[in-house]
DNA sequence: AGATTGACGCTAGG
DNA sequence: CCTAGCGTCAA
């Protein structure tokens, strides 16, 4: 009956947990600040965690599992920090309430590991942070008689209300309790400050915090007890003591709750008057015609802050109150009145004839300026946050972009396009809400986005993407391709691909257009005024792309993939959850594993850290003093110490058995946290969609986050050392095979279909340096495998001689040429000395005169000009090429080259997206859609019955030099592509592209 | 006093 | 060479 403490699968993104953590931290904190309240009346000694405890399973059934302790500080509220050592154990989860961070396990971490690593004393302080425990000992442990057992005398049995965050709790049908959140101003989770009035069950609070992910949890997981002694905290009485303290919080009765819900009934009849008046109030407003905010329903926004502050009831404690004030008073205050404002400018409360007139004439607009407006009162192109969040890294950042809450798509059309539009009139198109298409007038509005997109005038947007995929997805609208937009953010990065983060202020300074401070009386009037310099903005980059050479991969690639960009983020791809479960099942074992690595090294460290395990590896074991021949090992990039990458563990392996383990270890945690766990988290309902950045990679490639779908493992991972038994319930010798590819699997009747560029950027090199002898292989090779060709040719073998190995070591040889490796990269990557490996590339180049001709002149040129352009005259500025300094110059040298290579690479595949979208669009009776890009690899989900036409199709597309280049470039290469297809994504058979 | 942040290290992908 | 993402650690 005991219950069993494991991991809950523990998706790290923020977001991911909005939902659960929101929620619970509101209850939290209501519950957090009676107990203040309490304790200053009562002046009680009470443990505050157990009295949390008490409280939150008393509201909501019993979350079986959930510690919890006591905060000591500091209004915040968290909901408590780290308990007592003693309850802590590797594989417990907590979730951290304030931080990013929500969910952790514990092993691994410093904070909890340390505590099993000291083997007792208290955590340190340090981490105490605001912590609740969560164990996956599921509903169905014996807890969850606990609230059966313990019908609550003490608590108010009718609803009660909590003062400070203003939720109002209700009991529902048995033990459940319903709260209802009228007011809220901000969670630091969430990031947003909104009011909602939401009634949410308690029921589903539990589930979702059980379960923590979309995936069921199996019900066998029950084992995993971790025997004693094999760890050293984790003893029978440390499992018991936790359990009492669990039984405990419900037998005692809290002291001093008669107080609390009589103030709180008192509270409730203040608070139910004073909505009354409020009502009232509002009631008023209405009647007399003045101008409310759009939002009706149950929604209030935070934009009507008269209400918010005038209330006497308010409740926010003063200091806060008057420190939100002060907020206001500054910036916010000011664009929160351009929403306001605008209100009388939004469409939907134009007449009939108002907004079909309106409608016309921004269809005849020559030019016409988008931006979104959010809930915030912020825009596009002012941001009021855009100075607090600079970070691209973290989530807050691209999460802002999608999930901040778009309230309108704000439009200004004008005419010409010369000049701003003086006097144009801005009209906000608000997003339909969860009725839409019942109104005639959305209907309407819907033709005319339709109309809008489909037009040829240029419709320009900052970060277009999102207003594309707002389009597809609030407004219900689908567009072909060709979308005449325009992305000055995108044009911008065109212009310096380094320039990271660009924004429309950024790009502002760019043109040298000038950023008025406003001192403007109306919002309308800072709108649009936003609006004139953003088509000024246009113009300027217009001017200056052409000057570049740079319009035409704007217009024909960059813009084209746009749209494409935002369609292929709304085709989720569908994921196994079983099979994903199996995994995580299987990894969740892991940290028997991890335990046993600190007994080789004799005492306990931190794996997953570089600097312990270098500490370990070469100050106590001293293994690179062992090593034979006294090799030197590579040293780390900045701190100038010994490495403890793969490389030089490998070169460790036979000193001690120590590197070894550690290899396999990262190689499982790799998976574990980022592939497993990671892409849980991703997981919305059965599917995956990623996110496409197409302005984040200096080389013109894209990139995608959230998960990365580019760096999922292309080989399945064989756990099959067994020695250690560290996974349990399998027995030595077993295996199990993880994949994490295998976990994308197609729609039924559907399949994937891959189409991969065979050596695109090898190619490519053979195109840029006019090598006769590259070029000679691959105009004529008929052999599918160029790299053995390659090696034949290099060391003057034929054909048939090649072996595997020198195969392998002529790929890696070209690469590593081709990426401007050094000797010394060189020599690590294949394992040998750095005069080996200088021999080899002087080889290499010797037989292949022209490719270091190529990247002299790849240099020269760069030196000339300072920077680089690629087959498609995307270019990048390389600043460093004349720096006094070598190290630096060396780099930029090495970035000039590989630019050419990988950005020409990067061009034609952005170019062979465009056309095999396109062309799948002419072809509307073919069911195919793009779903993922690989650098040089495409990803197809096809329907079954139109696979062979869609193979040759593709394939006729992709290998078509003048479909893809167009009149830009006249390659010396043919281009060849590969077909696979499966049923899933782990589970590609290649199709032989001779027949069909 | 604890959350946040930037710097660093490692490793998937190409 | 250039990405994203997970992790540690000190300020």
């Amino acid at each position: 009956m005991s219950p069993v403490w494991r991991p809950v699968s523990a998706p790290p993104q923020l977001d991911r947990f909005c939902h659960l953590s929101d929620d619970a931290q509101l209850v939290m904190k209501g519950i957090y600040r009676q107990y203040n309240e309490q304790r200053k009346q009562q002046n009680t000694q009470e443990q505050p965690g157990t009295y949390y405890q008490q409280m939150y399973e008393r509201r909501f059934g019993a979350l079986p599992g959930v510690i919890f302790s006591s905060s000591q500080t500091r209004q915040t509220a968290s909901i408590l920090p780290g308990p007592s050592s003693s309850t802590l154990e590797p594989g417990d989860v907590y979730i951290n309430s304030l931080s990013n961070q929500l969910e952790r396990t514990v092993c691994g971490k410093s904070n909890a590991h340390s505590v099993r690593v000291n083997n007792s004393g208290p955590i340190p302080e340090s981490s105490h942070s605001s912590t609740m425990l969560v164990s996956e000992s599921s509903k169905n442990s014996a807890l969850t008689d606990i609230s059966m057992e313990q019908p609550d005398a003490a608590l108010p049995n009718t609803n009660f209300e909590d003062t400070d965050t203003d939720i109002l709790f209700q009991q529902d049908k048995g033990d459940s309790w319903r709260y209802e959140k009228t007011t809220f101003e901000g969670s630091p989770l969430l990031g947003n400050n909104e009011k909602c009035h939401s009634i949410c069950s308690t029921n589903t609070l539990e589930k979702e915090a059980v379960y923590a992910s979309d995936f069921k949890i199996p019900s066998d997981n029950m084992r995993g007890i971790a025997s004693p002694g094999n760890s050293p905290n984790c003893t029978t009485d440390t499992r018991q003591s936790r359990q009492s303290m669990v039984t405990n919080t419900c037998t005692g009765p809290a002291q001093g709750k008669s107080s609390i819900s009589a103030r709180l009934k008192q509270h409730m009849i203040i608070r139910k008057d004073i909505q009354m008046k409020q009502d009232k109030r509002e009631h008023h407003k209405r009647q007399s015609g003045v101008p409310i905010n759009a939002s009706e329903g149950s929604t209030t926004s935070c934009l009507d802050t008269d209400r918010k502050y005038s209330s006497a009831h308010f409740s926010t404690p003063y200091k806060k109150q008057k420190k939100i004030m002060d907020d206001q008073t500054s910036e916010t205050h000011k664009v929160l009145a351009v929403s306001r404002q605008h209100t009388a400018r939004e469409v939907t409360r134009l007449s009939d004839q108002d907004l079909r007139n309106v409608l016309q004439t921004l269809l005849s607009a020559q030019e016409v300026l988008i931006t979104l407006v959010y809930k915030n009162g912020s825009t596009q192109l002012r941001d009021i946050n855009a100075a607090q969040t600079k970070k691209k890294s973290t989530g807050i950042f691209r999460q802002k972009q999608w999930t901040s809450e778009v309230q309108s798509v704000a439009v200004c059309g004008c005419e010409g396009g010369n000049g701003p539009p003086h006097g144009a009139k801005v009209w906000l198109f608000p997003l339909p809400g969860q009725d839409h298409n019942k109104d005639s007038r959305d209907t309407h509005i819907r033709v005319f986005w339709k109309d809008l997109v489909s037009n040829q005038h240029r419709k320009i947007c900052c970060d277009a993407k999102i207003f594309l995929i707002i389009l597809m997805k609030e407004f219900n609208v689908h567009f072909i391709i060709d979308v005449a937009v325009f992305d000055p953010v995108v044009a911008a990065w065109l212009m310096d691909p380094d320039c990271e983060n660009v924004t429309f202020h950024k790009s502002l300074s760019l043109v040298c257009l000038t950023w008025k401070e406003h001192v403007l009386s109306s919002a309308v009037d800072v709108l649009r005024e936003d609006m004139c310099l953003l088509s000024e903005l246009m113009k300027c980059l217009y001017q200056k792309l052409v000057a570049r050479d740079l319009w035409v991969l704007y217009c024909c690639v960059e813009m084209k993939l746009l749209p494409l960009l935002a369609a292929m983020e709304l085709r989720p791809l569908r994921v196994d959850s079983d099979t994903m479960l199996r995994f995580s099942d299987v990894l969740k074992q892991f940290v028997k594993f991890e335990s046993s690595i600190p007994s080789n090294a004799g005492h306990p460290f931190l794996i997953n850290s570089p600097a312990q395990l270098r500490q370990v590896l070469f100050e106590e074991l001293k293994l690179d003093k062992k090593l034979p021949g006294g090799k030197r090992l590579a040293k780390t990039n900045i701190g100038h110490q010994i490495s403890t990458s793969e490389a030089v563990l490998s070169q460790l392996v036979g000193t001690h058995c120590l590197p070894a383990i550690i290899l396999e270890y990262r190689q499982v945690q790799k998976l574990k946290s980022t592939y497993v766990e990671g892409m849980m988290s991703c997981v919305r309902e059965g599917y995956i969609s990623t996110h496409w950045d197409q302005t984040s990679a200096a080389t013109g490639r894209l990139s995608s986050y959230q998960p990365n779908i580019q760096a999922i493992p292309k080989t399945s991972t064989v756990i099959s050392d067994y020695t250690n038994n560290y996974i349990v319930g399998k027995k030595s010798g077993d295996r199990v095979e993880i994949f994490p590819r295998d976990s994308f699997i197609s729609h039924d009747g559907w399949s994937f279909l891959a189409a991969d560029f065979q050596q695109i950027e090898l190619r490519l090199l053979a195109h840029l340096a006019d090598d006769p002898t590259l070029l000679k292989i691959f105009t004529e090779s008929r052999s599918t495998d160029i790299f053995i060709e390659l090696t034949s040719q290099w060391l003057s073998k034929p054909v048939s001689l090649v072996t595997t190995q020198e195969r392998e070591q002529t790929k890696r040889v070209v690469y590593s040429v081709m990426y401007g490796a050094g000797k010394e990269r060189l020599a690590e990557y294949l394992k040998m000395s750095t005069h080996d490996a200088k021999a080899i590339i002087d080889s290499f180049l010797v037989k292949f005169p022209a490719v270091s001709q190529f990247s002299r002149k790849c240099v020269e040129f760069c030196q000339r000009n300072g920077f680089t352009t690629t087959i498609f005259k995307r270019r990048r500025l390389i600043p460093n090429i004349k720096s006094p300094s070598p190290v630096l110059r060396a780099q930029a040298e090495r970035q000039a080259v590989n630019f050419c290579v990988q950005g020409s690479a990067a061009d034609l595949c952005k170019a062979a997206m465009i056309q095999v979208e396109h062309t799948l669009q002419s072809h509307a009776h073919l069911k195919a859609r793009l779903v993922v890009q690989i650098h040089d690899e495409l990803l197809l989900e096809v329907s079954d019955e139109d696979l062979n036409s869609i193979r040759s199709l593709v394939q006729s597309v992709m290998e078509d030099e003048v479909t893809l280049c167009g009149k830009m470039v006249t390659l010396k290469v043919p281009i060849k592509v590969s077909l696979s297809s499966g049923k899933t994504w782990g589970h590609l058979s290649p199709l032989d592209s001779g027949k069909l």
